[in-house]
DNA sequence: ATTTAGCACTCTCTTATATTGAGTGCTAAA
DNA sequence: TTTAGCACTCAATATAAGAGAGTGCTAAAT
């Protein structure tokens, strides 16, 4: 068999070389690249006749396409995919870059201002757009409750969680209630569930109703009931992430049309389909990227999306990514990512 | 003097009424009107080399302008502000309308839900993009303040205000103190401040703050210098306003250059400039309206922005507004402007 | 004194046609 | 197995021609 067969599946070592050249030349270029070129470009010191053999080879593998007849090869997601997994070498970050990153996250005192920054970050450095979830309120748990009367049979109840955070609900009860009425069914409440996770307070109020409803008096059935009511509404629908830099993607050639923009931009404010794909990478450790198709999301078919979550004491918080096309520089868009990856869970860290 | 001549700068009623249906018609198809097209749907019975006679006085006063030679004539945003100025018949709104609208925004329990949904539906109700500025805190009136403990030197503070919303804020403390000391300081400040206006607060903090160096206790040295902290921080950088609907504006040919579309976005993102615009409407009674170039800023050089205040208890509470292109129906966008500017009052009246 | 008909003219838009350049696939020779 | 050579394909570009829409101007009609 000859050595440089590249039929039987898989790639001999001129093969891959020539996969290489032609995807990093692609990436940079955005042309499709042609068998004199390539030759010329690969340093393997062979013929353009020899490298279009081996272009048709690769092209029956899928991992090249013509565009049509007479242009060069560009690379298929398959290609793409081959690169990324198997010969891709990131860039080292520049000591600058770092520190600038770290000083722009550190700058910042809000919870959602660094989530901003750091999607600011990844858009400003990568041209492209980028996208942070808020950190996760993983256990949530419940410090202090009070109550606080407003009119018409409503009441506010603040939420004071994880030391820092508050939380504000407003109910509608069943009459009107005093201060001093509150401030007892307040008291009775944070005996009962100061400490405990939100999800657990819950149950443990639920099941009170049960046996108040027998045995207790006026007051403690209002304060669990309000208790009720309090946990029963979920959380105050806020964003469930920041995406900085979407307009960066009107620049690109290869989303320039505008159905495609439309159903990308749309893709980013419905959020659904995009907080499922993030989701997914909630599991994966370091980085993560998704090519074309990949994606599963008629949306993002043009796109690629690198991804990494971000964590607190090794408990992941949440994730980001950078969004662009297909053709972008994985070796330099993947470092970033990771860096903004570790530096906002450090900055997070200091936070709690 | 003819009671036909057009050329003394104010129309004669043949001009007048020549503008209207071509600004119309313009408005419904996009398509530049000839002059035979015109005379016929003018229903005046003169031929269109008459029209073309008045079409050459309108271009000359600057009304009407022609793409080139040969296409019809479209309207300036000069025509189109007389238009609007003094020959707009507003549609009427069907009850179903407003029934919707109504039921749309009662359904809203929180305030940015409510924002949002009356931006959903101004840019539902008319394909374009849809913006809300949140209602501003005229008055803030602080109503209690609560201090929390942080780890390194930090402490949250939590205002309650205008009898019903929570703010909080992190201030940097020069030791760390204690939970009673804290309370004791809590205590104080409420003395000092409760049922005052955060502006006002503010001031008394610092004149208290002369006061104090000398005369009082440690203890009240460091809650005065507290609240000094946490009310010079100024408002969590939270949204200005809400836009929805972005992606609507990417159907309009006018708009479809990639170019123009990127300052637009960029526009809505960055918020500066929409919101200086914004801010001139809010001294303006009811709808007003810019057209082109009208509004001063160049990513809206090919857009109208019909806006509107919205009220509580007459007071002036934000702004609305719908974006689109400078050919739309002015005449059915205008009233569901107004319309949802009333009915957000409203709803927002019955949250207070 | 306006209004109108008629005509030459302008400009866009569409369609057809040719030309060029890049690059391939295949075949036959090295 | 590699390479040179050649016919072929296809996109991109330029060029020309023709149709359609609509104007401006002039001279006649009202």
């Amino acid at each position: 068999m000859n050595p440089n067969d590249t039929l039987n599946g898989s790639l001999n070592d001129r093969a891959q070389r020539l996969l290489k050249v032609l995807v990093q030349s692609y990436i940079t270029d955005g042309q499709p690249m042609g068998s004199r070129n390539l030759a010329k470009m690969s340093a393997l010191d062979i013929s353009p006749a020899t490298v279009r053999n081996v272009m048709a080879d690769l092209e029956d593998m899928g991992f090249v396409e013509a565009p049509h007849t007479s242009a060069g090869r560009i690379p298929t997601t398959k290609g793409y995919r081959l690169f990324v997994d198997t010969m891709l070498i990131v860039q080292p970050l520049t000591n600058d870059l770092v520190t600038r990153v770290s000083k722009d996250l550190k700058s910042n005192l809000s919870m959602s201002g660094l989530v901003e920054s750091a999607s600011g970050l990844l858009s400003g450095l990568t041209s492209m757009a980028g996208v942070v979830t808020l950190p996760k309120q993983g256990r949530v748990e419940l410090r202090q409750i009070e109550f606080l009367p407003l009119s018409n049979q409503r009441v506010l109840a603040i939420l004071i969680v994880n030391q820092k955070e508050v939380q504000n609900r407003i109910i509608h009860t069943d009459r009107e209630y005093s201060p001093s009425e509150l401030e007892q069914a307040a008291n009775y409440l944070n005996e009962l569930c100061a400490g405990q996770d939100l999800v657990m307070a819950r149950q443990k109020i639920l099941q009170e109703l049960d046996h108040v409803r027998e045995n207790m008096n006026e007051l403690m059935r209002s304060a669990v009931e309000m208790g009720e009511k309090v946990f029963s509404e979920s959380s105050t629908g806020e964003p469930d992430y920041v995406v900085v830099g979407q307009t960066n993607l009107m620049e690109y050639e290869e989303l320039s049309d505008i159905y495609k923009l439309r159903g990308l931009f749309d893709a980013f404010s419905q959020k659904r389909e995009f907080l499922n794909l993030l989701d997914r990478c909630i599991c994966a450790e370091g980085v993560q990227i998704f090519i074309g198709q990949e994606s599963g999301y008629k949306a993002l078919d043009d796109c690629s999306v690198v991804t990494s979550p971000y964590t607190v004491d090794d408990e992941i918080m949440g994730v980001l990514a950078v969004v662009g096309p297909t053709r972008m520089s994985y070796e330099r868009v993947i470092p970033i990512v990771d860096l903004t990856a570790k530096l906002l869970g450090e900055a997070l860290n200091t936070k709690s």
